[in-house]
DNA sequence: GATTATTATTTAACATGTTAAGTGTCAAAG
DNA sequence: CTTTGACACTTAACATGTTAAATAATAATC
């Protein structure tokens, strides 16, 4: 009797937050590989690609904030990004110590591109899915965020 | 007007399950990290001996696929534990290509302790959010994880 | 039983996660 | 204007993610 692929015992710690939200990202996250790969870009590059896209000049304190990665990780992502020539960056002339992150042409054309193919594949999973169901899951990782980043008033003893 | 901690324009890619899942995953980790920190265990390597405690004697391929991890890091996390004297390794006699995972006596100090601090942890959370929301949100991302997975039949021509 | 294919694990190479420490810039205080 | 502190990165070191290739052992085939 041979053991399918998700076959494995079913154990406490297979029912726990951090595994569950593991789980579904890597669910989620192999519809997409296929075509990162294709266009040589890791995953979390494509993240930073796509938040410089969507503001552009942001600098990298908020650009790592929004992209979810570190920032001695967003350093490395930002060189290797810079020299292919996707994306350009540049002092804040008001504040010397901040990086703007701009694209370049080359960049906005990888994006354009790539862009669409990645809105298919998210349509794809609305369609398996269904658009409210994603809405309703969204809304409760959201709260849940919210819920556990809020740090609870220390004079609210308890 | 300075911005606060999480204030970064709502825009598209924040509204998405890679990202919002990504988040979410840190806000709960967020939590167990200063435990993990304190008994010098990183987070893949706490899933690993997590497992293993479940099901003594596993085989690196379900390991693996329990814990979340891939072959390759298996590999380096097992000889890391096993070096800190907290597991075992040995061959499977009726299949020498599987290794074959136990827990230490030492290995199993460590997870007894540390497991209670994990628990109450988790009991907070829990506290935070209510039992009921989490098994809610359990059961949506185990759906839709699978929903993700299951690959359609291709006779069903689509 | 030798050949071939498959499976389990390991190794290698590069990218990122994670923490700590270092560097340059701005801001407040003296 | 200098000192101190805070802020924005950057570098360094180690662990893991990720893919491809290599090893070893089993299974299937002729």
């Amino acid at each position: 009797m041979p053991r399918s692929r998700d076959d494995f015992p079913l154990s406490a710690t297979q029912r726990t937050l951090p595994i569950a939200l593991l789980r579904a990202r890597e669910a989620v996250m192999d519809r997409f590989r296929p075509m990162l790969r294709n266009i040589d870009v890791t995953e979390q590059q494509w993240r930073v690609l796509r938040v410089v896209q969507e503001t552009e000049g942001i600098d990298a304190t908020q650009l790592a904030r929004a992209a979810c990665v570190l920032a001695p990780s967003l350093t490395r992502i930002l060189k290797s990004l810079e020299s292919r020539g996707l994306i350009a960056q540049g002092r804040d002339e008001n504040d010397r110590r901040r990086t703007l992150v701009r694209l370049t042409e080359e960049g906005n054309a990888l994006l354009h591109e790539a862009g669409l193919v990645s809105a298919r594949i998210y349509a794809e999973i609305e369609t398996k899915l269904g658009a409210e169901r994603i809405a309703d899951l969204l809304d409760a990782l959201e709260r849940m965020t919210d819920d556990l980043t809020t740090q609870e008033d220390p004079r609210n003893g308890g």
